[in-house]
RNA sequence: GUGGGCGUAGCUCAGCUGGUAGAGCUCCUGGUUGUGGUCCAGGCGGUCGCGGGUUCAAGUCCCGUCGCUCACCCCA
């Protein structure tokens, strides 16, 4: 025998009983998001890498070490998406969706490629749910799409959630502010612990999240991006606190809330379940009103939001999902020659429209009869070429038929119940 | 990239101080039963992750390596 194969490293396959699960999950998502009248979206798997270099922005860890990126053949170098948001507004601005009603309420669920080292919640071939609307900057699109993730956590019982919640501002003060905090840092440096040093460059947000004494102590004082905001990035977040304030979602302003890509400019928010492991994200997002300029599009402000399938089917639990019914199985001797009225009835009854299964392994009648209560089938026949024994499971009854009667007197019977 | 834990049948695992592999479940067959479920018997299935080393002898000791997993970093 050969070398036995695997699957790589961070990728893992979707086995039957767990594929239940995940197709309850799309079904509970695409109702809740069309319903509020996202229209569904593919795009494809890899795109050229610029629309993620723009995009998603050179300086963070998916751009810089994360991409599965090649050459397309013809010298053209591709990456396999790390994300969605950007390949969206890329969709929207080439099929020039500007001319469309506003805003484009767009949803999708696709796998997606990052080159991270995996562990529990984190795969190198993962998916998402996520949600964007392009097109309006009012702050009910914030509010709903935070509203809209709310209740599909909720449908899905994650358990253990919080939401937190900040704003960014716009791209500028969020620079500046940064520059600040990076001055702030440099001159409280020997307060700070290594780490935390190495990083003021790198990661300067990062200080907030330490839980060194000496740092915390420091950064007690140190300035907070939310009290930079102008005047109508702060008028926009309070607009957008008041709608979720009046439809009920509990939430927690944290000036600290940092989101790992660089489109994000205003409302920015992140849901968190502490029934799961060190990667405690389940979905989050925020607005990006300048990304489908960076893109090549006209300045459009957009907001959306995505989800870790993984994560929220381990923080939901494995709800069980009963196997589909099956109508009838068809057993047979194949001893007697009977295999080929066998497979007529079984094509048959799924002209009708019945759920048949046909014996295909050659099992004994012992073994037909155990593998038909296995499967569950309310019909068990037993076919021979003239005569049929039809035999009900649920009432526990059965009769002789003439095979070529079998489907009808099933659905006859069916219509009388 | 760094560190902790783990790698024996498809699955869950036993194999004490080294003596050339076991159980339960699953699957299949036969018997029993009311033609299933129960019960009985049998069968399929493993180069003990891989490669070296020590030894008369290694799943068991030593070294290396690969893989899985969890955590750091970052994110969904």
């Amino acid at each position: 025998m050969s070398e036995r194969l695997q699957v790589p490293r961070g990728t893992y396959d979707v086995l039957p009983q767990d594929a239940g699960a995940r197709a309850a999950l799309e079904a509970t998502a695409r109702r809740i998001l069309e319903g509020a009248g996202y229209a569904r979206i593919e795009t494809p798997a890899f795109e050229h890498t610029e629309v993620f270099a723009r995009g998603v922005g050179a300086s963070t860890d998916i751009v810089q070490k994360e991409m599965y990126t090649f050459d397309d053949g013809g010298g053209r170098s591709v990456t396999l998406r790390p994300e969605g948001t950007a390949p969206i507004c890329r969709a929207y601005a080439e099929h020039g969706m500007h001319k469309l009603p506003q805003p484009v309420k767009l949803w999708y669920l696709s796998s997606f490629f990052r080159q991270e080292k995996p562990q529990a919640g984190r795969f190198r071939q993962f998916w998402q749910v996520g949600a964007e609307a392009i097109g309006s900057d009012d702050p009910a699109v914030d509010a709903e799409s935070i509203v809209l993730l709310s209740t599909l956590l909720d449908e899905l019982e994650v358990g253990g959630l919080r939401l937190r919640l900040a704003s960014l501002g716009t791209l500028a003060a969020r620079h500046a502010y940064r520059e600040e905090l990076q001055a702030y840092l440099r001159a409280h440096a020997d307060e700070l612990s290594a780490d935390v040093r190495e990083r003021i460059d790198l990661n300067p947000l990062r200080a907030f999240d330490s839980d060194h004494p000496g740092t915390r102590a420091a950064m007690a004082g140190a300035p907070l991006l939310l009290d930079h905001l102008d005047a109508d990035d702060a008028a926009h977040f309070a607009a957008v606190r008041e709608l979720l304030d009046r439809a009920g979602i509990a939430y927690e302003v944290d000036p600290t809330l940092v989101r790992g890509l660089d489109y994000y400019t205003r409302t920015v928010f992140e849901f968190t379940s502490d029934a799961l492991g060190a990667q405690s994200g389940v979905g989050g997002g925020g607005r990006y009103d300048g990304l489908v300029e960076m893109l090549g599009g006209p300045a459009t402000p957009g907001c959306g939001w995505a989800a870790g399938i993984e994560r929220m089917l381990l923080a939901a639990g494995g709800m069980p999902v009963a196997a589909p019914p099956v109508d009838l199985y068809v057993a047979f001797d194949d001893a007697a020659g009977s295999r080929a009225a066998a497979f007529a009835v079984a094509d048959e009854a799924r002209s009708a429209r019945l759920h048949a299964q046909l014996e295909l392994a050659g099992r004994s009648r012992k073994g037909q009869l155990k593998h038909a209560d296995r499967i569950d089938a309310r019909y068990v026949a037993v076919v021979s070429d003239d005569t049929t024994v039809l035999r009900d499971r649920h009432a526990g009854e059965q009769h002789g038929v003439p095979t070529g009667d079998v489907v009808a007197w099933i659905l006859r019977e069916r219509g009388m119940r």
